[in-house]
DNA sequence: TGCAACCCATACGTTTTCGGTATGCCAATG
DNA sequence: CATTGGCATACCGAAAACGTATGGGTTGCA
């Protein structure tokens, strides 16, 4: 069984007449006669009644065409259809972001993709520190909204922008009477940590920059997320120390300060699969670039 | 775009491997290959990622893949439609009937029909004697039932069954106190007639009837249908000669007597287009044989 | 009645394309 | 480092399709 019979067929039963389907088709009669008749041995009944004055379905020939030319248009589609996804005009993104850059990226960064990408579906997917490469690898996310990069042989990063460290405490906390914070003044405070730097790189540079200025602060708690960190501040458990951006969606009665002496930042990027060649990809980071460059 | 092609496509995407494909399509592995490339370059996009374990579909192969497997659903789908109708088991078959036959033969003949061609879609249609050619020759009707038989170059018949003639009278008529009416009391009575022989030929065999035993009937009525006669019967107008079946569904009031010295009858044929080569025909035929034998 | 026009079918030679075999290349594995 | 597994490439023989030329039937007009 082979499309192109079949669109032969579609032609003549259409045109009424091999000559005339022949002229369509951009061909000579005889071969298409003999494709005709193939067509029909292979069938193994008369589609068509030769009349004097062309050709006319028989009743196995009005089944046949029916069926036929809903192939054929599936056929055309589909070829379409891959050309659209491969040309990202189509398809599916699938968007996964750590929770700290939620609140202050997402409302700016969905309307600019529905616009940059009509008719590409869209889902979202908070991603863990812990998960987030293990997402990406195994395709169950298309791109990562990550702080900091992914450091991984098979991900591909781009660098959009960067946030600078700020510092979380209570309300009442002595420290919000400063207009920023001079590090020495965190000594011997106790910290509210995120995951090891194993699980968790952004907690390294945190701890880098403590590391820099030698000071020492006491782990009071150990949180899996930055919104854990903000109910555990506001408990008065500790003070925090993160992305600026974390200051979008935290909760009131706390207050973010910045850090003078610290000129350090944490990269927000856009991660994904080396092999993923999807053009969404680059779509994708234009947006996402747009989305930071408004924080 | 190849169907071949695509059937080759979805056996890799299945078996996410060009080996394991080519062995389930019979064939060496290097040939699929290159069909495969064939088919991407035509696309213009990779369907497949080719890692070190085999093929993985891409975004938009996936896209690809569920078109093509549909339309090679279709494709095959279309041809047993056409084989099936060819050979009788599935399609249209409409029936055409004479009004006289219908009370008579319907009720034994639909449920025959539905038995001996099911999945075969039925429709009934009442023909007219003016009219009946014109349905079998445009195909709006596949089979007529006649009475008698259609005579055209185009037109085939076969003859199923025969009726012999019948006097129909109002029950008040003196003629319906006897057993059998010989032709000669017929003489000089009034007679309801159907039309004129070039639009019904059944009345012209009762034209012929009358004339071989010499009798004379003036006409009352001529009447369109034999329906119409048995309101005029009835209303006493005069009386009627009508094949035996007429009895079945005639109006109460009315009764048959048949003509002693009569031996005259009149076919039931089935008709059809001489190029109508659908196996149903023959069906048809088989289970209006047998709707007639128990007339 | 004869001739031209129309339409589909058949025949044959040329070209395209397909499938098989042999082989190369790359990565993973032991 | 050799072997294995898997896909890609090269080349050749075979099958199928296309085009041209032609036959045969019917319609329509002179």
């Amino acid at each position: 069984m082979d499309l192109r019979r079949l669109r032969y067929f579609v032609a003549v039963a259409e045109t009424r007449s091999v000559g005339k389907a022949a002229e369509r088709l951009r061909m000579a009669q005889p071969p298409l006669s003999v494709q005709i008749r193939k067509l029909e041995a292979e069938i193994g009944a008369p589609l068509f009644r030769r009349g004097t004055r062309g050709m006319d379905l028989t009743e196995a020939g009005q089944a046949l065409l029916a069926r036929a030319s809903e192939a054929l248009a599936l056929a055309v589609d589909g070829a379409e259809a891959a050309r659209a996804v491969a040309a990202g005009k189509r398809g599916r993104l699938s968007v996964g972001y750590m929770f700290v850059l939620a609140n202050a990226m997402l409302p700016r960064l969905i309307p600019e993709l529905r616009r940059s990408v009509p008719g590409v579906d869209l889902d979202f997917a908070e991603l863990s520190a812990s998960t987030r490469e293990a997402r990406l690898l195994d395709r169950s996310v298309t791109v990562a909204l990550c702080m900091p990069a992914i450091n991984h042989p098979e991900i591909q990063v781009a660098r959009i922008g960067a946030q600078p460290f700020m510092l979380a405490m209570p309300i009442r906390s002595p420290l919000a009477r400063l207009g920023a914070v001079p590090m020495a003044r965190l000594q011997g405070r106790p910290l509210i940590a995120l995951p090891p730097p194993e699980q968790d790189p952004a907690s390294s540079a945190v701890a880098a920059l403590l590391r820099r200025h030698q000071i020492v602060m006491p782990i009071a708690s150990r949180v899996e997320t930055v919104h854990s960190a903000m109910s555990l501040v506001l408990a008065g458990e500790g003070l925090a120390i993160v992305p600026a951006c974390a200051q979008l969606g935290a909760p009131r009665g706390i207050v973010f300060r910045p850090l003078r002496d610290a000129a350090d930042s944490i990269d927000i990027a856009v991660c994904w699969r080396r092999d993923s060649q999807s053009p969404l990809i680059s779509r994708f980071i234009k947006c996402a670039e747009k989305a930071v460059a408004r924080l």
